[in-house]
DNA sequence: GTCTATATAAAGATAGAC
DNA sequence: GTCTATCTTTATATAGAC
């Protein structure tokens, strides 16, 4: 029993580099730590995957595009508490992986290297001027970007190290937070 | 003049590699890439440094001891408000380092594989459980979470990409958003 | 204190057999 | 689809001259 049915594999070496990105980060992690794990040669690997840039790409596919739909809510009308309330979201559904990894260097080196818009920074500046409105003063630019460490951060720090996702009752308390944070006595938007 | 008294060219290197580790991340930065940027040879640096470890724990050092002294901050009978107070200037000043780089998935994994008692993860939840109380309920943990969020994250984007560091009122508005998120309509401790 | 040159190991990636 | 073996490049680090 060498092998499982083997169309898994790719699969399975989704998950295991995901963990070990995470842990030890993309430029921490070889291929060999991959396929240590995943039991193959490093040859094995390179059947499913041309590059280990692209094993990158495949983890973190669907939260870049999570990631860009946010930034274009910003653009759009919507309210603070439904910024915020999709920024947990993302941060608690399809843009958890891409909330952790981008906080590695190696990763963020790596995707804004490319021609690619993957402008990390440039979307969540985009939210921060949703947040703090045309022109904001000093104290408004605080009070956004505090809310927003609140729904990425915050939420990020409550599902560190867990299987299950958000309850309903926690995701309403993280939103409350950030909104506290967000409206200062004087509230703002 | 090829050298310019170079008893600086050791803090020349911290730097450069400082400013590296932080864009590219530390596995992703090598020597080649901080001597490039000094104009020296390799051998030169490894003059200054027996090891590349060796230059993350000379930049490291300081912000180590400063979060060292937050966690015991926490342990004892601090108030909120100093806490997270303590916690915003820890960020805003010698743990500044260390904010950033804490977020890196290779630094963690470099200094927690030592013995060295670096367990950033357990100082971190320590500042946790002073802010949620003894036995703490659910959204007692996640107002607590948030509230650090403003503090660390909050604080390390408002400085990200600037030379200065906090103004007193900026550090009285983080502050201030940090409490809000600590406090819900009920308040705790 | 810095250099050139090099040792040694590990990295990403490929060739070709099975 | 996976293997062994290998190529090529890059990594950390050292030796020894100046």
């Amino acid at each position: 029993m060498t092998d499982r049915n083997a169309a898994n594999t790719r699969s399975r070496i989704l998950e295991i580099a995901g963990e070990l990105f995470r842990t030890k980060g993309y430029a921490g992690t070889s291929i060999a730590d991959i396929t240590g794990r995943l039991g193959t040669s490093k040859a094995a690997l390179y059947y499913h995957f041309p590059s280990k840039e692209h094993i990158l790409d495949a983890i973190l596919g669907d939260s870049l595009a999570a990631h860009a739909r946010i930034a274009e809510l910003a653009d759009g009308n919507a309210t603070a508490e439904e910024l915020l309330g999709a920024l947990v979201d993302l941060v608690a559904g399809a843009g958890t992986v891409l909330a952790v990894f981008g906080n590695d260097p190696s990763v963020v080196a790596a995707l804004s290297q490319r021609e690619s818009d993957y402008r990390l920074r440039d979307k969540d500046s985009r939210i921060v001027a949703a947040l703090a409105g045309p022109r904001p003063t000093t104290a408004a630019r605080i009070r956004a970007q505090a809310a927003i460490a609140v729904a990425k951060d915050g939420t990020r720090m409550i599902l560190a190290g867990r299987d299950r996702g958000l309850r309903k009752a926690e995701r309403a308390e993280l939103l409350a937070a950030a909104l506290r944070a967000h409206h200062g006595q004087g509230g703002t938007r």
